[in-house]
RNA sequence: CGGGGUAUAGCGCAGCCUGGUAGCGCACCUGCUUUGGGAGCAGGGGGUCGCAGGUUCAAAUCCUGCUGCCCCGACCA
């Protein structure tokens, strides 16, 4: 067994590279289809054992799905890091006076998880945190020379929805990547916006997702400066329509210049025809749009940014001393992604008859590798020096030691969807060979033991 | 919250109509034989039949009430 650092922090961890042995790990697959669950990204998650549903929309994530989470937490907070934003952490218990301030505590409605604690004092479990990070700024900041500034966390959210359903895509308690902006005024706040619209892009592209930014309603503000980023998937929530060109655009690169001008770069998600079905137009996307490349699917919301100007800085009163001595409440906007909603999402959109195809960015390990004979000392030996040299070259090796059949094995692999698989058997042995398969396209090749590793990291 | 389902072993199900003290497959444990796409044989363990009342000599089964869960709708990251 390979050794691994396992460095966390208080919510999700590093994701780390290391070796696990399948007869030592907790992975509770089920050959069967619970009743529950209806659509295949919910079977899946029950089957391949990322996930045990404790209530209506409650969840808990088991070792798998826990390690799916982490690599998409990772993704997002690189991405949130390379365009400016800093990350915090604010508490799933909120002090209802927070809201009473906004005016949203009433607003809200019995979506509101309202409790009351040993001194009676009313408290609620966060379903977003608008009124506490404008607190927080607005205790720390007092010119605008602190700005822009965006601040982000990673937290556990509350919703209790009337309906929770399709598994983790939405639960009554997700998780959520939130982000909050900070401008003096409505330029600085969509130069803010821009920021976040490309980490988004560039987001969702890691995580091996095809995003399309659709204009959301932007509610009593106006403007148009509100998206939902939609992936298109056949179980989608909603109908959406789109413009073919929108997927062909190139996202933007890790080496773009979140401090530079950014416009040009977001102008072109912005110009072509892209709709949910709450904004769809007909009339205009068929004036827009040519017929050959009119694209009328389902899609799935797995981000959603808005600016909203001063609503909750006026009432709240968070202001910064401008260039002229005034006092102006700031411009804020904010970014929300559910990571739990995603990991849903990745499998509607990548999965077969036989399981789960994680893209290589979010498998919970690279490389499955598989013996077919466990307990044969020439099958263990060259497993054994697999499984570490694949996890000296940085690759996170899940490998089955079990004794379980080779047709068992074989289809548990291909159901919890590993990239690749490397296959062990006396067979390939007795020629010096291994097996790998590519869980996506099922191709399999036979290569000398010894280069196992340079095929595997071509 | 309206409409429709459903609840029996860890999972998937039968039994209920026509009451007689619970069964099948998978999984699990033991042994033997097997071993490249969810093995075979033999033996074994595991269930207050969602909960509470009622009818009856007797209730998984019939009656009443409640609850959980799922699906459709409205709502939503």
């Amino acid at each position: 067994m390979v050794p691994c650092a396992r460095p966390g922090d208080c919510i999700n961890r590093i994701p780390t590279e290391c070796a696990m042995r399948l007869s030592r790990y907790f992975l509770p697959t089920l050959k069967e289809t619970p009743r529950e669950a209806e659509i295949v990204s919910h079977r899946l998650m029950l089957r391949a054992g990322l996930v045990r549903q404790e209530a209506a929309g409650i969840y808990s994530w088991l070792p798998f799905g826990k390690k799916v989470l982490d690599k998409i937490c990772a993704i997002i907070r690189e991405e949130q890091d390379r365009s400016g934003a800093i990350e915090l952490l604010m508490p799933t218990l909120q002090p209802a006076e927070l809201w009473m301030e906004s005016g949203r505590y009433e607003a809200y409605g019995a979506e509101m998880l309202r409790v009351t604690d040993r001194h009676e004092r009313p408290m609620l479990y966060g379903p977003t945190n608008e009124e506490m990070i404008t607190a927080i700024f607005r205790s720390a900041v007092r010119s605008y020379k602190n700005l822009p500034l965006n601040l982000y966390h990673i937290q556990w959210k509350v919703r209790d929805e009337v309906r929770p359903r399709f598994g983790t895509m939405r639960s009554r308690e997700f998780l959520m990547k939130d982000a909050y902006s900070f401008d003096l005024d409505a330029d600085a706040a969509r130069a803010a916006y821009n920021r976040m619209f490309i980490a988004y892009l560039r987001t969702f592209d890691r995580l091996g997702l095809k995003s399309i930014p659709m204009r959301a309603d932007t509610g009593p503000i106006g403007g148009d400066l509100s998206h939902e980023f939609i992936i298109l998937a056949d179980t989608g929530e909603s109908a959406v329509f789109c413009d073919q060109a929108l997927l062909d655009l190139p996202v933007p690169g890790a080496d773009t210049d979140f401090r530079g001008e950014l416009d040009s770069i977001v102008a072109p998600f912005l110009s072509g025809y892209a709709a949910t079905e709450e904004m769809h137009d007909q009339a205009a996307f068929e004036a827009e749009v040519p017929q050959e490349r009119r694209i009328a699917a389902r899609g799935i919301e797995v981000g959603h940014i808005f600016y909203f100007g001063t609503k909750y800085s006026d009432p709240m009163k968070a202001v910064v001393t401008g260039p002229d001595g005034a006092d102006v409440p700031v411009h804020m906007g904010s970014y929300g992604i559910g990571p739990t909603r995603l990991v849903p999402a990745i499998i509607e959109a990548s999965h077969d008859d036989g399981g789960i195809i994680w893209p290589a960015s979010v498998a919970p390990f690279d490389v499955g590798l598989i013996s077919m004979r466990a307990g044969d000392p020439a099958c263990d030996a060259a497993c054994e020096t697999l499984e570490t040299e694949l996890a000296n070259t940085g690759l996170d090796v899940l490998y089955d030691d079990t004794d379980a059949r080779g047709g068992a094995k074989f289809a548990q692999m291909d159901l919890i969807g590993l990239p690749k698989q490397v296959i062990i058997g006396p067979k390939g042995l007795a020629a010096g060979e291994a097996e790998i398969k590519d869980r996506a396209t099922g191709e399999r090749t036979m290569v000398p033991l010894g280069g196992v590793v340079s095929a595997l990291t071509a």
